[in-house]
DNA sequence: ATGACCGATTTGTCCATGACAAAATAGCAA
DNA sequence: TTGCTATTTTGTCATGGACAAATCGGTCAT
């Protein structure tokens, strides 16, 4: 008999999550799947009367595929810097004529090494792995690794980025990208040998920046110019940046921000770690995200990886610490 | 005259931001730094009367950073299972008497292989890169990848896990353990002739998760197997999972999931997955998070490597697609 | 004693609405 | 045009109520 109970609740239970559940995503799905905050999107409601989603039982929000869509899509504006006024209510074909009308940096790619740089990009478009991951490792042979960072993969991931944003780049094929990257990346750097010459840079990123390619780029680039460099990965919280930069004893704070980095409130959180710091500590900040950071009181922001070289020799200089020999090095090599 | 008023207005900004900002954190940044959402955070002041922060002139609320240390303990303790009543009030050395109590696995381990892993955590303890990179290095040389990856990595990922829950590894020594073997397991896959064999997997992890290390050491394994692997990188939204596995063709979608991730709503995480993926599409769910996964009706829960290996072997079998002959492998190298 | 079951409690998430400050824009004077 | 101010826009935070899922405690049959 009870037996005959608990087999009527898992049905009642089946029917009830299979039946009324499937017609919308709740607004914690959506949060998650657009990025946009659950207050966001309860305020855009009230103001715009958009989006309007369906409730359930309980009076729950549920959001079709199709709000969902035009989200994804107003959030990609939204960072390219649309206002929200003008883009509620808009279709989804409307949203992507807005979208597809930004200049066409793909096309624009057309000089004498972005002929090489469209090619890549196809690649990816057609999710062919192996050959993108010999084009890549091809690359790096040929131009030696800073020439390929700066020239190739730094190029490369811009152009990623905005195919991304103009919506002619699926995201896991962004994330196929990255991937490869990463891993191309992470095999130069080991095969360098280990310096240990000042000064000592912690890199990482801060909790809501979870790109580390440019990061991985910038290690690079350090461990060629012989700086010792300690990679966290990213997501760090902020004390815990404090213990990992006294623990190492660093010299410098290396943190990177994509272009995607909410900047609304980085000053405060400039300003909060430099507070958490002690002053001898450097803090540099860059990224592809740089740009949009405003220069703070001991932060310093790196807008290219040039300037990120020139801050490494400028810190050398202050500190009386030589840069490497790099004929002795070769020799000794 | 103008210009005077602007130096007064920056001046006054800069004491309105310099003083009365200090005391404490905002409900945003608390919530970055412990992973309490803000409505916890709020309820559990209501319900519980704690933690109850300073306001600002505003109103809004402003932790201290005893309040912070408090909530990132208590966020500890909450996922191994206690509950917040009990929690509630507590000082931080209750706490962490509380945290210490679980049984030291890390003292525990003194077994025949597992003093290598005692050497191990105190290399990362003693936050020597090098060194540490050097050891993994070596056992991976002396054991061959495959048993370097289960009896090395994949023990000692668990012991950082739960050293870091019991309080005795900090977040970047965790961070920096993750980063020195992503590189290496990286590497050592890099490494691998590229294997075109069936099934084709697409790696990743849903959108809240964002632990990969549990996803290249899956892929390590089903790399050496012949399995084709796609690696996705983590953090894949739902909806482009779909697109990634049609894109790619691909006949398994293998998702890895860490003991942190929040399993409360992990049910209509995979419902949502198994309705958008075509059923020829297996789901295989792994990782350290997996233990606490209740199996759904098409979604398969591996809650060990050899699980895993076991559904490779599995599939094959069911799709009358031959493992790979070790032996003429040998040979062709 | 073990395990299934049921009511009571705990707990996280969601809702509505109001408020405010930072950022963006428009308007206006030099 | 440039430089400053007034206005609008916009994201975030606050309050307090509600509910459903998870958990806990006790009861009863095996």
């Amino acid at each position: 008999m009870k037996c005959k109970i608990v087999t009527l609740l898992h049905l009642v239970k089946f029917l009830y999550r299979t039946k009324p559940d499937m017609p919308g995503l709740t607004i914690a799905a959506v949060e998650r799947d657009t990025g946009l905050s659950k207050d966001v999107l309860r305020v855009w409601e009230r103001r715009y009367g958009f989006p309007k989603p369906d409730r359930n039982a309980g009076g729950d929000r549920l959001y079709s595929d199709e709000q969902v869509k035009q989200l994804r899509l107003i959030k990609r504006l939204l960072d390219q810097g649309h206002r929200p006024r003008h883009l509620m209510g808009a279709s989804v074909d409307e949203l992507k004529r807005l979208i597809g009308r930004r200049p066409e940096l793909t096309i624009r790619a057309t000089g004498d090494s972005d002929q090489v740089l469209a090619e890549l990009l196809d690649l990816i478009k057609r999710h062919d792995v192996t050959a993108l991951q010999q084009a890549l490792q091809h690359g790096l042979a040929r131009q030696g690794l800073q020439h390929f960072v700066q020239d190739i993969i730094a190029p490369l991931a811009r152009c990623v980025g905005e195919a991304w944003e103009s919506n002619t780049l699926e995201i896991f094929e962004e994330h196929l990208f990255t991937e490869v990257t990463e891993r191309l990346l992470r095999q130069a750097i080991g095969a360098l040998p280990p310096s240990a010459q000042r000064p000592r840079l912690v890199l990482t990123t801060v909790s809501e920046e979870q790109h580390r390619l440019g990061l991985l780029m910038f290690e690079a680039l350090l461990r060629l110019e012989g700086a010792e460099c300690i990679a966290l990965g990213a997501q760090m919280p902020l004390a815990d940046i404090g213990r990992a930069i006294s623990a190492h004893r660093a010299d410098v704070l290396a943190l990177s921000f994509s272009g995607a980095f909410p900047h609304r409130q980085h000053l405060g959180l400039f300003r909060e770690l430099r507070n958490a710091l002690p002053t001898e500590v450097a803090i540099w900040a860059g990224g592809a995200g740089a740009s949009r950071l405003t220069e703070t009181e001991g932060v310093l922001v790196l807008k290219t990886f040039d300037q990120g070289l020139c801050a490494l020799t400028d810190w050398r200089v202050q500190h009386r610490v030589p840069g490497i020999d790099r004929i002795s090095t070769l020799h000794a090599s």
